[in-house]
This record gives C-alpha cells, sequence and structure tokens, in this order.
DNA sequence: ATGATTTTTTAACATAGGTAAAAAAAGTAT
DNA sequence: ATACTTTTTTTACCTATGTTAAAAAATCAT
C-alpha cells in the first residue's frame, strides 16, 4: 500500500507536505511469484522497494557456495544497494522466497525527489546512513563470532523469521555450510 | 588545510557558495601523535575528519585478538560511523599510526549545515552512500575470499600503503592471525 | 657498532569447519 | 496411505587456520 510505504519514509525522517503530494503519484505496485528473480546479476536495479508482505533474499554464488547477504520482509525497504545508488550492474541475485507484493519509486523518480525536497534528500541520508551502519555491524559479526555464536545471534534478530528460512539458506547466511549448522545445532 | 578539505567536499557532491562560506569558518584542525588515540571505545565520535596528512586504524578487541575494520590515509575523509550518525558510544578504538593532521568539522555543524543546505545534505547523502557501498564489499570480500585471496586483493589495493602497515596489523585487517599472513607469504 | 626491542618467520600441534555421501525426517502430491 | 521430493542430520575424512613457542630478521637507541 502506498500510504504504508509513505508512513514509512516519514517514520525514517519526516517529509514535507509538498515531498508527500509529490511522492504519492511516482509509487507503483510489483508482485513476485515465489522463486522469481526481482534483480539478477548483471542488471542494474532501477527501484527501491518497500516490501508490503514476503520475503526475498539477497545472494551471490562463489565457487559454487551460495552466500546470503540479507532476508528483507515485509514493512522494510530494499534495493540492491550499489547497484541502485550509482546504477551499476548488480553483483548479487534477488529473489522472491515467497509470493512478495512491494511498492516501489524507480531511480529517476528517486534522484528528482532528492533534488527538489530537501526533506526527502534528508530521508535519503538516513536511509544510506542507516544502511551503512548496518553493513557495519554485519562486518564486525562476521569478524568476532564463531560459527555457533552467529548462529544464536540470528535466532536472537530474526525469531519472526525463522519458520520461513530453511536452514541451508539460513547457513549460507552465516557463511558456513548447513552441515556445519546442523552440528552447531546438535550441541544443545 | 581547509581548502583541500573543502576541495574534497566539492568533489563528492558539488556545493552552493552559501554552503561553502558557512562551512569555511566551521572548520578547525586537530593533530594527533603517533599512538595517539583519536576515538576511544565507549567515547562518542563528534566530528568528521579530513585527513591532511598521517594514517589511522579503526579496530576492537575481541575475545583477546585485534579487529581491524579499516585504515584511512591522506585525503580521505573518516569518522566512526555509527557513532557520529546516532551519536552514540564507539564500539571502536581510532588510534594514529603515524603523527597525523586533520581537518574537522563537529557533529554539531554537521547537522546545522545539513539543514540550512540542500547541497550539503546531498553531499551527505553521497557519503553516507559511498560508506554502505564500501561496507558492502568488504562483506563480499570477507564472504568469498579465503585468507590468500583476500591478502592479494589487500595488497592491490593499498599499495601505496604498504610499506606504512605492518604484517600484524594487516593480518588483523584480513580477519587471520599474523602466523596465518606469514604462511601465505611463504608460499609464493 | 652494540645491545635492546620489535617484527616476521618457522615449527609443532589442536580444532573448527569444509566436502561428499548416506540415512533419516519432513513435506507434497496423487 | 503411498510414493516422490525436499530438507535436515549424521558419519568419515581432510584442510585451513588458530595457538604457543622459539628462531631469525629487522629496526631503533645510545
Amino acid at each position: 500500500m502506498s500510504i504504508d510505504f509513505i508512513n514509512y519514509l516519514n517514520q525514517v525522517s519526516p517529509l514535507s507536505k509538498e515531498a508527500e503530494e509529490d511522492i504519492l503519484p511516482r509509487i507503483k505496485t510489483k508482485s513476485f511469484k515465489k522463486g522469481q528473480v526481482i534483480n539478477s546479476e548483471g542488471q542494474i536495479c532501477k527501484n527501491l522497494f518497500y516490501i508490503d508482505k514476503g520475503l526475498v533474499k539477497h545472494y551471490y554464488y562463489h565457487k559454487d557456495r551460495v552466500f546470503i547477504l540479507r532476508f528483507f520482509s515485509e514493512t522494510n525497504l530494499f534495493t540492491v544497494l550499489d547497484s541502485f545508488a550509482n546504477q551499476t550492474p548488480s553483483k548479487f541475485i534477488t529473489i522472491a522466497l515467497e509470493d512478495t507484493e512491494t511498492s516501489t519509486i524507480d531511480y529517476a523518480d528517486f534522484e528528482e525527489l532528492c533534488k527538489k525536497h530537501h526533506s526527502f534528500e534528508t530521508f535519503s541520508r538516513k536511509l544510506y546512513t542507516m544502511a551503512a551502519v548496518v553493513n557495519l555491524k554485519r562486518i564486525k559479526e562476521m569478524f568476532d563470532a564463531d560459527a555457533s555464536e552467529l548462529y544464536k545471534e540470528f535466532i536472537n534478530e530474526n525469531q519472526h523469521l525463522l519458520q520461513r528460512i530453511s536452514l541451508g539458506d539460513t547457513a549460507s547466511y552465516l557463511g558456513i555450510s548447513q552441515v556445519t549448522l546442523s552440528r552447531i545445532r546438535a550441541k544443545k
């Protein structure tokens, strides 16, 4: 829903009335079936998505192994960060893990809104700040936690998603093999 | 030098004349001796620094091991990302690896400049975008590279710093022990 | 230059986690 | 319910990298 999207934006950083009115008509909805590719490797990501419903994973292959950078679920924004920001080909693949409904604005509109509305520019700054901080946190986690701690943290922070994400995907998110994850789970 | 700082900002995103004039008087210089702590753990980072000269490392301890998140050298900006952005206590330590001279603006000024000047807000957005993208890249590297690839990449991307960073620090940046790094180097 | 300190390498050993393959369990469809 | 598919666990084996300690090399100070 466009309204939820706008509410989300306002929550990150309050928008001016003019900005709000300028955003609304630019919001489009896009739906994806379970398993459908939302953005493929090499493709430039042209949208900022707000997930109204569903679950998405953001991953890539390296030497036959799968690495998942992040999951995104309802009431959250997502995009392919560097691809969207710099309009460069994505190094990652984004697919729907469940039937997913999104509200989106595209890059051209996003840039125009930034230019026209200081309050939207402020929102963008906050958005990217959050992204940078989340990524920094992830780096720290990857550094200092061994696999079993990582799993413990993952469980704590993603309780609402646990039933919806397979152990294989969880392992790929943690950067370990599924066998290792099974071993970790067995020790408890 | 204030001029270099301003030039750097303009390079990231062009500033309006008014913004430039408003920034200049807010820039202060700060110098640090080799080994001096610039921002300690638990301390809120109140400055955005531009390095005129020198080298800085950004690290933390975990279970007696040292992990280095990043090095910053001359003609680059640095701050303690989440601590500065959210004015929360830093989880990291920042120290000078060499005698270091910086030009800085503090958080209050930074926020005021964002509020007053759309062009400065745009600069900030770009800055955080760059930070987010760099962090994303680092996550990917940590995921998919084994230690010897990581070292190879590090050499490529930091040739200018190689003579200035000890192998111990390099190992801490790569997230491996110095012994492992020595082994990697031996195999060539 | 000489000795003291720091950095880097080497050696010996321990362990976390990878791969491959099979077994078990859970989920889905007819 | 039965068979088929997918997910998860278990086993066996192997490798990369950690730890500790000592040797070697490089750097620094008087």
